[in-house]
RNA sequence: GGCGGUAUCGUCUAGGGGACUAGGACGGAGCCCUCUCAAGGCUCAAACACGGGUUCGAAUCCCGUUACCGCUACCA
């Protein structure tokens, strides 16, 4: 275990595509462990692999942290900039007998896993380049033959006390003496790996636990370069719905995919925490300052968890409902602008109004995307009838006719006041000997064109006492010209 | 195939030998509230993979089986 007094993690992704849903949670549980003990969250991006890496995935990865408020400590560390190092290192322990040259070719391996798989046996490098004489080495060498650095691979048990897992041991013999340096000089993962991780002086490695095979082999590493090991924990891998690995074919797996669906990152950050770490209580909805406080590696998952878009939107209905509005509105004006319902400016020149709008909308939506969809009535001029909503409360023409003009009129003579006009209309329901619901639903198709809005005193009042008049009457004229 | 990992309601999970007639949440069904839709409240259906041990006692500990997942490259 590492002695440093500063805990410090880092989250390593490597930039062939966006941001997954997976790496997020990894990204999040590494920044809550930094956030919890005071240390250091870094970002190194493994941009080794050069024929897959993309300087837009790199600055995918950056927004999709950036968005959803994953900021790191210190510059970002990329890879590919440490070649040097990783060279010197692998020649380090090349120096010091802990990696050998190894001359076969990828052909000459190639054939030889071809017939292990033949006589069904499992095939490891059987360390013949290891036996070499010395002078034969060194005239090949100086011939300037192709060769790779390869690993001795101790005798013994190599383990580790897990942070999820506890106890996880490898049997040295199963793990083959691995190439650490290609023939072009460029290192191979796990040599690069933990160069930069020792370099980083990294107290805590926590990744997804697809690397737990890749753990012994770094610990060797460590050991072979001299350097202190830092402490592991493997994180569960989320599955989509059919329990497979989350991949494309289930759809949404970008970060930004959510983003777009109008998801709030603190309940993507929510969401995904509750996905492999659980507070140990009955506590779901929270915060990411709560999620700080709570958060405990007692509480990490050994189990895949599944990724449910239900329970994700449910979340964000949750998150949705408890942000004021107030915070909500740079989240939504944006959407509101694009949809070409209002501009900013107008929405900043009667920001209370707009306020009190997203307070009404927020409680009936999933996604930021839904308070869009439901802002419509109140932020242009003209609605459209939904031909459902027509069908369902417009049914008589010429009774909707009626009530809604004696609707009108009374509405007219009444304070624009929610407590008012609902005295005043239940006043009219009674008069007519009808129920309330009478009045109120058509009355909500003549404002909102639909069946479903908030309730419709609150309507009246964000809509306004002409713009609410003008609409009952622009819906008599409509159902006159139907009647 | 080899090696490693995992196994509680459909899903996310609580549980770390007796408090378990196994709790919560999502989703589903129903009821209440109610001007609609949400939200909220209440109720119901729904799980300890299987088999052996250990123990007075096992969802909890051990072993095996099964299933699933990961790794098995001069990818990361």
């Amino acid at each position: 275990m590492a002695d440093s007094a500063t805990p410090r993690v880092r989250f390593a992704p490597s930039p062939t595509g966006y941001l997954h849903v997976g790496g997020a949670r990894t990204a999040l549980f590494n920044w809550l462990y930094a956030r919890k003990l005071g240390g250091k969250f870094l970002l190194r991006i493994e941009d080794t692999d050069k024929a897959r890496s993309t300087d837009e995935s790199t600055r995918a990865i950056f927004e999709g942290l950036t968005w959803l408020g994953l900021g790191w400590d210190e510059d970002p560390v990329y890879q590919g900039a440490n070649l040097e190092r990783h060279r010197r290192d692998a020649d380090r322990m090349l120096a010091n007998g802990t990696a050998y040259r190894c001359f076969c070719t990828q052909a000459e391996l190639e054939e030889r896993r071809k017939e292990a798989e033949a006589r069904k046996e499992s095939f490891k490098y059987d360390r013949r380049c290891y036996d070499l004489p010395r002078a034969e080495v060194e005239r090949r060498v100086a011939a300037g033959e192709p060769h790779v650095l390869r690993f001795l691979v101790p005798e013994g048990t190599t383990e580790w006390n897990d942070l999820v897992h506890d106890r996880i041991a490898f049997p040295n013999k199963d793990i083959e003496d691995f190439v650490i340096l290609r023939s072009d000089r460029t290192p191979i993962y796990n040599m690069a790996v933990v160069s930069d991780d020792i370099a980083m002086r990294i107290t805590l490695v926590m990744r997804g636990d697809d690397h737990i095979s890749n753990t012994p082999k770094q610990i060797l590493l460590y050991r072979a370069l001299g350097a202190e090991l830092p402490e592991f924990g493997h994180l569960p891998m989320i599955h989509g719905l059919d329990g497979k690995k989350l991949s494309k074919r289930h759809g949404a797996t970008a970060v930004g995919d959510y983003q777009h669906q109008g998801i709030l990152p603190g309940a993507m950050l929510n969401f995904l925490a509750l996905l492999g770490w659980s507070p140990g209580n009955d506590i779901e909805v929270m915060t990411l300052d709560e999620m700080i406080g709570l958060f405990s590696t007692d509480g990490l998952q050994k189990k895949a968890a599944i990724f449910d878009p239900k329970k994700l939107e449910w979340m964000n209905g949750q998150h949705l409902s408890r942000t004021p509005a107030r915070e909500l509105a740079p989240r939504v004006t944006p959407l509101l602008v694009a949809a070409g319902l209002a501009t900013e400016a107008e929405l900043a020149a009667r920001r209370e109004w707009y306020d009190a709008l997203l307070e009404l909308l927020k409680v009936r939506a999933r996604t930021t995307d839904d308070i869009v969809r439901q802002a419509a009535p109140y932020l242009r001029d003209a609605i459209e009838y939904d031909a459902d909503a027509v069908a369902k409360q417009w049914k008589d023409p010429v009774e909707t006719r009626s009530i809604l003009g004696a609707t009108r009129e009374r509405l007219a003579t009444t304070e624009w006041e929610p407590a008012a006009m609902e005295e005043a209309l239940r006043k009219l329901a009674e008069e007519r000997g009808i129920g309330g619901g009478k009045i109120f639903q058509p009355l909500r198709v003549a404002l909102t064109g639909l069946t479903v809005s908030p309730g419709i005193f609150d309507v009246l009042v964000m809509l306004g006492r002409d713009r609410s008049l003008g609409r009952i009457e622009a819906a008599e004229a409509w159902l006159a010209s139907r009647a």
